[in-house]
DNA sequence: TTTTGAGTTGTTCGA
DNA sequence: GTCGAACAACTCAAA
């Protein structure tokens, strides 16, 4: 039997990989990307250089391993859901099979590809991958849906001991012939994309992806409760590029961690903690599942309509790092450089520009969404909304980051803030978080010139405060948050 | 149907 | 400087 097993740009994997497991298992397949001119015209990708980059490392790692393994990946370029419908029938497959996509465009995308294939007599099968467990499948005692965390995740740590082993990466897999008449093209590199390398984007690739996962486990990972907060410290997992693309499956992450806790090589409540994170990712995907129209909605319906300020200037100087608000600022010019921003960083930013600049969360969210490598839509949806306060678990309105005391208590001797406004580096610790109250004398001795070397603040943490408050009781009709 | 316990990530104020 | 209370009751989910 002839099958198509189509990888997509969240499963650049071979190990753990059931759709190619069970392409194997059925006779000779043709392992197909699909270049879609959608991402791939060089004035989208330019839009997003850094998944690009991510993604192209992991393509191309995917491609040597499967050519490791005596098979070859077919790369074409064009839309998928003409190319995939056509690539199959003239290959004369019997079936095409992918690793499920959850999200609500490429659900719709693979419900046309169905009826497409369907017409040419081809199955079409989906399988698990993405998540833990299958969005859809966990409710609540009485059919419902969950929307909020807590009895989510205990929900489905009932299902997690069923989860079964990964799958062993294939050793040996069927040759293809040379040619198979189709329009291969080679995996395209960044120049020909008309884009820049960047050098502090991660390296994609599975090999990548096992070496992250093994250094947690063996470092950051025994004292991940308490260092996954610390902005100074590499106390996460920095794994959420590789579970966003699948060059490591979700279901290896998780029992991973389990076995070093099974070993003795991490104590059982820094791996729960790490677990606990993993579940945020499988609440966020379950949800967009069920609620397909979050991307575009307030989770909290009656903050339909709320009073955004339009502040182009208070915009710019948050995407550009220029708050005066040393965390804020950071975490701002981070993400443009990297492509990455510590977690406490991004809520510290999230919540600034929310609450203090009152600015709508959809706009920092696609902003994010632009220029994270592991940008995802379900987790950076929930993520933002969270710290808007429009979310599933929404922090309730009166929480309020405080950029100076986060910044105290999340990078106490100040080294994020060093790293990345460098022209705060000199400061004393003392003041770090706090430029603008620092003695003539000590902004001297450090070469800081305020509203010259940096900025002063661009709002009154207190004034910005007592805005929101008064523009959501004004909004909601009393002190209360909304109900969803 | 009603009750009950609990709910990621905080801040500010005043003693 | 430290500590507890107030913030605001409401919804969720299970019993």
């Amino acid at each position: 039997m002839r099958t198509l097993v189509w990888f997509r740009g969240k499963d650049l994997r071979v190990a753990d990989h059931a759709p190619l497991a069970s392409a194997l298992a059925t006779g000779e397949f043709v392992p197909l990307f699909v270049l879609d001119t959608h991402f791939f015209a060089p004035e989208r990708a330019r839009e997003l250089p850094n998944r690009i980059q991510f993604l192209l490392d992991s393509l191309s790692s995917l491609a040597q391993n499967l050519e490791h393994a005596g098979s070859r990946l077919v790369v074409v370029r064009g839309r998928s859901v003409e190319l995939v419908p056509r690539i199959a029938a003239s290959l004369g497959a019997e079936r095409v099979v992918a690793q499920r996509w959850s999200e609500p465009f490429a659900r719709l995308r693979d419900q046309r590809i169905a009826e497409a294939l369907d017409r040419a007599q081809i199955r079409f099968e989906l399988f698990e991958g993405e998540t833990l467990i299958a969005p859809g499948t966990v409710r609540t005692g009485q059919g419902g849906v969950f929307s909020v965390f807590t009895p989510f995740a205990r929900a489905v740590d009932k299902l997690l001991p069923e989860l079964g082993e990964p799958l062993r990466a294939p050793k040996k897999l069927p040759a293809l012939p040379a040619s198979l008449g189709l329009d291969e093209v080679p995996i395209p590199s960044m120049a020909e994309l008309g884009l820049e390398e960047n050098p502090l984007v991660l390296r994609g690739g599975e090999r990548a992806a096992r070496a992250r996962l093994e250094a947690f486990v063996k470092g950051p990972l025994s004292s991940y409760a308490s260092d996954r907060d610390r902005m100074d410290v590499e106390g996460t997992s920095r794994l959420s590029a590789d579970l966003k693309f699948g060059t490591l499956s979700i279901r290896a992450a998780y029992l991973r961690a389990k076995s070093a806790e099974a070993r003795g090589e991490a104590p059982p409540e820094q791996v729960q903690k790490f677990t606990s994170e993993l579940l945020w990712r499988e609440f966020a995907y379950h949800t967009l599942f069920d609620r397909p129209e979050l991307l575009e909605r307030p989770f909290r319906r009656a903050f339909e309509g709320f009073p955004w300020r339009d502040d182009e200037a208070g915009w710019m100087a948050w995407v550009e790092g220029k708050t005066g608000y040393p965390v804020v600022d950071a975490a701002a010019r981070q993400l443009l450089a990297e492509g990455y921003v510590h977690n406490r960083a991004r809520m510290i930013a999230a919540s600034f520009l929310t609450k203090h600049l009152m600015i709508d969360f959809r706009r920092g969210e696609a902003h994010y969404m632009r220029h994270l490598v592991d940008g995802d839509w379900a987790s950076n949806d929930l993520g933002w909304q969270w710290s808007a306060g429009s979310g599933c678990d929404a922090q309730p309105y009166f929480r309020i980051f405080n950029p100076i005391s986060q910044g105290e208590r999340f990078d106490p001797e100040g080294g994020y803030v060093r790293r990345w406004v460098p022209e705060l580096a000199k400061l004393p610790a003392k003041w770090i978080h706090q430029p603008f109250e620092a003695p003539a004398q000590v902004l001297a001795q450090a070469g800081v010139k305020l509203g010259v070397d940096y900025p002063r603040p661009i709002v009154v943490l207190g004034e910005g405060r007592d805005r929101f408050l008064a523009a959501a009781k004004a909004h909601f009709g009393s002190d209360k948050p909304p109900e969803p």
